[in-house]
DNA sequence: ATAAACCTTTACGCAACGTGAATGTCAAGA
DNA sequence: TCTTGACATTCACGTTGCGTAAAGGTTTAT
């Protein structure tokens, strides 16, 4: 039996275009070539596409399926368990998306519950994408995750008022900060009621508070550039001096 | 702070060209463009570009990007839904793959395990391969995953003896089937003698045997284009007879 | 002044085809 | 016989998100 391409890819359940790229690509020769140009097809064709098709439904690339098709089984074998081991990792990362989506989705949705008017739009935006996104990899690395999940899972559960209070300590660190640094002197009045404000402002994400990692988190401010550029928008170098103050705040050396 | 293309893609930790890029697709534009052809950008620029990079992150496709940035929050979320269900598609497709990689390479290991010689070459090459690919599908959709899971197990459990067995039995089907047809009586005792055989050879795959199901499997290979070939390779309308024999033989009437 | 380091635009390459465009071939009906 | 319609052919561009030159102008440092 003999099939020309539409035949054989209504056979086969594919396009002509494809039984061409094949061609194409040196992957599945027809068997002759007619008179007209005509590209024919036989049994051994076929078997071969089915093959070919088999290790395309694996996922295999057809680069691969053409070494596979010409190695020994021995060497089909060994690219089966390589290409497994890509699968795995892909689904690996995969999963890692989508924990990631599914966060953000629940943020997102825990703040429309709390507000339809949008009300905090700019809290969200600050404090969760920002947050998540600038403040997520190194919390979570230095920190583990735990630390971050329980920010999200606080977010979640934070009734209105909490938003508010929150908003207007933000408000009011900002402006603690910016007065103290003003003034100049890290171990002022001012900057120290700072330091306290910010560990207020802190402990609304972190589960358990400590000397150390408040001052660590602190430092990590002024060595990441865009941790500084964030802060020092309040004034320009003021986010050195929040860490000289928490320095004699937390008492730790670094 | 104003940021050339290099010190913007040092601090985000990506390459110039995908500034550019972003650039040329309107994703990003500098803030400005100096008097040499420089691109120039600002505050809102990285504001901008940390939100980028954040949905690319969660794999959001850089066209999605552009329409959620300047979209409401609202319309983010349900983009940020929609994105999920794909990403859910996505791993449930990637998983299926895996398992069936999986038991690809069961297969192969298993015939590998039980000779070295790749002494069933051809035996795997039919049955396993050809097994899989065709009759897979059909199989599965019709008695279920059951049917060929326990298939592809009893293939793992087999020792050479049996593969042996079963190799003979098949060329005496073939046989059987070949005279049979050519003497032209699906009722004769050749013709009945063969059915048996189909069934001696199919209860070492099938958990359970009956009457009905093996009269579906050879109405099938008459349905199916492909099986109908690969029977009709021992003789051209063999299938169809093999289908009237095994309807006298099993007495269903489909 | 000259080299190093930066910037620019242009454009091909990647995977696996989809989707035309322009044109040739074949079997069948008026 | 002529035409129509279904098939075939070969280009060749489009898809995604950039990597990677190539060929050239600008700025900075020595």
């Amino acid at each position: 039996m003999e099939y020309t391409v539409k035949k054989l890819a209504e056979l086969a359940g594919i396009s002509t275009r494809t039984l061409r790229y094949y061609d194409e690509i040196d992957i599945l020769k027809p068997a002759r070539i007619n008179s007209s140009g005509y590209r024919i097809y036989g049994e051994t064709q076929i078997d071969k596409l089915q093959q070919i098709m088999f290790y395309r439904e694996l996922g295999v690339g057809l680069d691969s399926i053409k070494t596979i098709l010409c190695s020994s089984s021995f060497n089909k074998h060994d690219a089966l368990r390589e290409h497994h081991g890509k699968l795995l990792d892909k689904k690996q990362q995969l999963e890692l998306l989508i924990a990631n989506v599914e966060k953000t989705i629940a943020m997102t949705e825990g703040r429309t519950y709390m507000s339809d008017k949008e009300k905090f739009e700019g809290f969200k935006k600050k404090m969760i994408e920002e947050n998540e996104l600038k403040y997520g990899k190194e919390v979570r690395e230095k920190y583990g995750n735990g630390t971050i999940d329980s920010f999200n899972q606080k977010i979640k559960n934070m009734s209105e008022e909490q938003y508010d209070l929150i908003q207007k300590l933000t408000d009011d660190l900002n402006e603690a900060i910016k007065s103290a640094y003003e003034e100049g002197d890290p171990s002022s009045q001012l900057a120290q009621k700072a330091c306290e404000l910010h560990k207020m402002w802190l402990l609304n994400y972190w589960d358990q508070y400590s000397k150390e990692a408040h001052m660590g988190l602190v430092q990590m401010y002024v060595d990441d550039e865009r941790f500084t550029a964030y802060y020092d928008k309040i004034a320009p170098g003021c986010t050195v001096f929040l860490r000289n103050a928490m320095r004699i705040f937390t008492g730790v050396e670094e």
